[in-house]
RNA sequence: GCGAAAGUGGCGGAACUGGCAGACGCGCUAGACUUAGGAUCUAGUGGCUCACGCCGUGGGGGUUCGAGUCCCCCCUUUCGCACCA
């Protein structure tokens, strides 16, 4: 008999439309079932379109979705647009289009693209963070943290990036090129806003451990945040006209003090000026120039040590010895402070220094090896250490951390490389940092929490001006104003926010999108914090430590009762394809690898592309895109509709032992790889499923045929939909539960055994599930191909593990 | 240089605590049905011998009755970090 075609262009556009007409994706407050908050990583609405590289990191999360759904979670799984940024704002300065024209038209697309993809967003709690009513939030974060303290203004040298024309963050530097555009950074010095993201570094940092997150993201925050122990040391630096100057130094190795046979500050340290004598000023003069002028790239890229002595010395406190001081680039000003006591004998880079200068080596610390090749930087006993000579190091430390203290010389302290966060970007499309400069003397005042939003005013040219000020300078209306606390004259800050402002928050934003009054409602807070967040490892650091800051820095100030947003974190690998290049490579238009999912789509349907795209691989790791893999899930889904319409309302009653086997495997195998992220392996399961049954003439039973497209409804819906309702049924299939298995069924009654002689393989017998070894051991001997190995051989040893192998060792 | 992950047929990849390596899919081969098929179905498909058998999970050692899986050494690839005292 003949059933009607599977034919995905007309059912998948029908049930999108019967979903979103039922408000099925819609997360409501006073569900009473457990919530499940599975969260994508907030995507920039580019103009150029999804590619099938794309469709993987949403096309996880959805189905996770759906599955948590069945489950009985009401699950909040919420989309927006995080459409601050510059692609949009460069387009305005070479189109002329107005980035909020632009932003809007790309959203539209992408939404339409993403409906493709067939993912349950609830599209009621939609955000966008160029939206005033969401800004407004966003400053009056940052109202928040300057009140507290965590905001501030200051000059520093920053990142400047020459082509965004913007200070930019550390963290946005990726071997001394902009993160956004690649363009070399180099440095500015720039009255920036900072926030204080140190003063989280340690929670920053203990808080990882509670995490469920790949351990390769928390070792990189971890390595980011870059917490030592050690002790600040002082010594007395005496400049070559006789002047003393305490010179803090900051060391992880206090027990090697008495092995620094000289000291190295940072070119930049603001006491060379003071030490340097006259006989060095000219060699030091022109070595700070160049380091000054030389590029961060170049001065990474150079492995040999380079550095000026100052004509000064300074004293060690430990023996009051005299050593001399130089400047070296090795020592950044940006660590510690800026200045090391240098010990050849026990750090590379010392060692390294003195043999090309020519400086002592002293040994301080005893070892096998010694330091006539290198440096010793291991633990041992110390020596030639004064009274501290035959302490163990590790002990040493602390002791003569202890003499320092009572000494004044010296304390504990503990140093990290996170650094402050530069907060203000000198561009246009972005949030106005909420700031009045009091013209008067009230100095920076906040903009008070009732006018916010300040609202981002049209500017007729998007330009950034390069001189360190964003156009926003140029609105003159705008920028006056009164001041909020004396009514006197004032100016706006023209200072935007950065990007990853906006996405610090989001996640808390969707629990209650349309709250006016307040950040998160009551109710809306009992979806947090996030249960899983999907997204690539691109945002190991930068975006989940700003966005844990900001949410620990809510929590304190009681806008959450939780400190970390992301409970769960999964990170999906990307997908490869062989481009212009010749090798695989990460999908991009520049590399002219783009896979385009339309004629996919068009071709073999959502369904088909949502599980290909799971079957090309385990999702935590890259995969290389084959053209012609999707064919494969066509075919399957092919089977699977003409084999449920072909027995359609002829369900047997008495299902035979291999339907009920498969069915109960199958559910097995899909619960338990679902539960562990195997998703390449589940539509294996489902497709053995149906070449095992479809195989058969044998009639299934109701049961079998509900459980089944229960199962796959997460996977491929439109399809599971449709037959779930062809075979008699209402929709909708995700109002079902997700089908369970009788492990007892899961069991055949009879199975294979390996026979190994001596380990290798010889034959293989079938017997009763769980029968004895004597049993096996019996079957084993009468089977001739096993025999003739067997013959005037004497068996030694038997080892039979149940329902596998039986290992005959003979001699 | 340091750290992490990975290396299995022609290809993508399976293999839970050590227990029949190559599930599933692509591709390929043969056949069936077809006016035709790049549709569908059936069978086959790691290598060498193609009979018995032997060899096979990057290379080399080891533990074990038995190793893709555990231990040691090495090679390759990818990704992080890169003078952080």
């Amino acid at each position: 008999m003949s059933v009607e075609n599977y034919s995905p262009g007309e059912i998948e556009p029908k049930w999108r439309e019967y979903w979103i007409s039922n408000s099925l994706h819609e997360a409501t407050d006073d569900d009473p079932r457990p919530k499940y908050y599975c969260l994508d990583m907030f995507p920039y609405p580019s103009g150029s379109g999804l590619h099938v590289g794309h469709w993987r990191s949403y096309v996880l999360p959805d189905c996770w979705s759906r599955y948590k759904w069945l489950r009985g979670f009401k699950v909040l799984h919420p989309m927006g647009w995080d459409a601050f940024g510059s692609p949009a704002e460069n387009d305005a300065i070479q189109k002329g289009i107005h980035p909020a024209v632009s932003t809007q038209r790309n959203v539209e697309n992408f939404k339409r693209q993403l409906h493709e993809i067939g993912a349950m967003y609830d599209w009621s709690r939609e955000i966008n963070t160029t939206d005033p009513g969401y800004y407004k939030w966003t400053q009056w974060i940052f109202v928040k943290m300057f009140k507290a303290g965590l905001a501030y203004k200051t000059f520093m040298p920053v990142n400047w990036c020459p082509s965004c024309k913007t200070g930019i963050a550390n963290e946005d530097v990726v071997n001394g090129r902009c993160e956004r555009c690649g363009t070399e950074v180099t440095k500015k010095e720039l009255n920036q806003w900072m926030l204080r993201i140190t003063k989280y570094a340690d929670r920053l940092l203990t808080g990882l451990e509670k995490l469920d997150w790949p351990e390769k993201v928390k070792t990189m925050q971890t390595n980011w945040i870059g917490r030592s122990e050690g002790a600040e040391v002082t010594f007395i630096a005496i400049a070559a006209n006789g002047t003393e100057h305490p010179l803090n130094i900051f060391t992880t190795r206090p027990d090697t003090l008495f092995g620094a046979t000289y000291m190295v500050m940072a070119p930049e340290h603001p006491l060379v000026k003071a030490l340097t004598s006259a006989e060095q000023a000219q060699a030091v003069d022109a070595y700070v120039e160049q380091v000054k002028s030389e590029r961060d790239v170049d001065r990474a890229a150079r492995t040999e040590k380079t550095g000026v002595f100052t004509g000064a010395y300074a004293i060690n406190p430990v023996n009051n010895e005299k050593i001399p001081i130089w400047i070296a680039d090795y020592v950044l000003m940006a660590y510690g402070t800026g200045a090391i006591m240098a010990v050849p004998a026990h750090d590379e880079r010392d060692y390294e220094f003195a043999k090309t200068f020519g400086l002592e080596i002293r040994e301080v610390i005893s070892s096998t090896p010694g330091v006539a090749e290198k440096a010793f930087i291991g633990e041992g006993t110390m020596i030639n250490s004064g009274r501290f000579t035959g302490t163990p190091s590790a002990e040493g430390r602390k002791a003569i951390v202890k003499w320092l203290e009572e000494k004044g010389l010296g304390r504990a302290t503990v140093n990290y490389k996170l650094r402050d966060w530069v907060f203000s970007r000198q561009r246009y499309w972005g949030e106005p940092i909420p700031i009045i400069h009091c013209s008067i003397n009230c100095g920076l005042v906040p903009v008070p929490e009732e006018d916010l939003p300040v609202g981002l005013p049209d500017v007729e040219r998007y330009q950034p001006t390069g001189t360190g000020e964003s156009p926003l300078a140029a609105i003159h209306d705008w920028v006056n104003t009164r001041c909020p606390n004396c009514g006197g004259p004032a100016k706006r800050e023209t200072d935007t926010m950065p990007q990853w402002a906006g996405s610090s928050w989001y996640f808390l934003r969707y629990a209650s999108p349309r709250a006016e009054d307040t950040l998160i409602t009551e109710k809306g807070r009992e979806w947090l914090p996030v249960d899983m967040y999907v997204g690539g490892v691109e945002h190991a650091i930068l975006h989940l430590l700003y966005a844990r800051f900001f949410t620990m820095f809510l929590h304190d100030i009681g806008v959450v009762d939780f400190d970390e947003p992301f409970s769960r974190l999964f990170n999906q690998g990307m997908i490869t394809y062989v481009g212009k290049s010749g090798k695989a490579e990460k999908m991009s238009k520049s590399k002219g690898n783009v896979v385009n999912p339309d004629p996919l789509v068009r071709d073999f349907g959502c369904d088909s592309l949502r599980m290909y795209e799971l079957f090309v691989g385990p999702p935590e790791l890259d995969a290389e895109w084959s053209d012609h893999g999707i064919e494969g899930v066509y075919r399957f889904l092919k089977r699977a509709w003409h084999w449920v319409l072909m027995h359609n309302g002829r369900w047997t009653a008495s299902p035979s032992e291999k339907i009920l086997r498969s069915r109960h495997v199958l559910i097995k195998n899909v619960t338990e790889r679902l539960e562990t992220f195997r998703m390449n392996t589940i539509v294996s399961s489902f497709m053995e499923f149906v070449n095992d049954i479809a195989s058969t003439n044998e009639p299934p039973d109701q049961e079998t045929i509900e459980a089944f497209l229960t199962a796959l409804a997460p996977f491929a819906p439109h399809f599971s939909e449709e037959l779930w309702q062809r075979t008699g049924h209402k929709p909708s299939i995700f109002l079902q539960k997700w089908p369970a298995w009788d492990e007892a069924y899961t069991k055949s009654k009879k199975v294979t055994v390996a026979v190994q002689i001596n380990g290798k393989l010889r034959g293989t017998i079938l017997v009763q599930a769980e029968a004895p070894e004597a049993t096996v051991l019996e079957t084993a001997t009468k089977d001739p191909a096993i025999t003739r190995y067997l013959d005037g051989k004497q068996i030694r040893k038997k080892i039979y593990v149940k329902n596998r192998i039986l290992n005959l060792v003979v001699a």
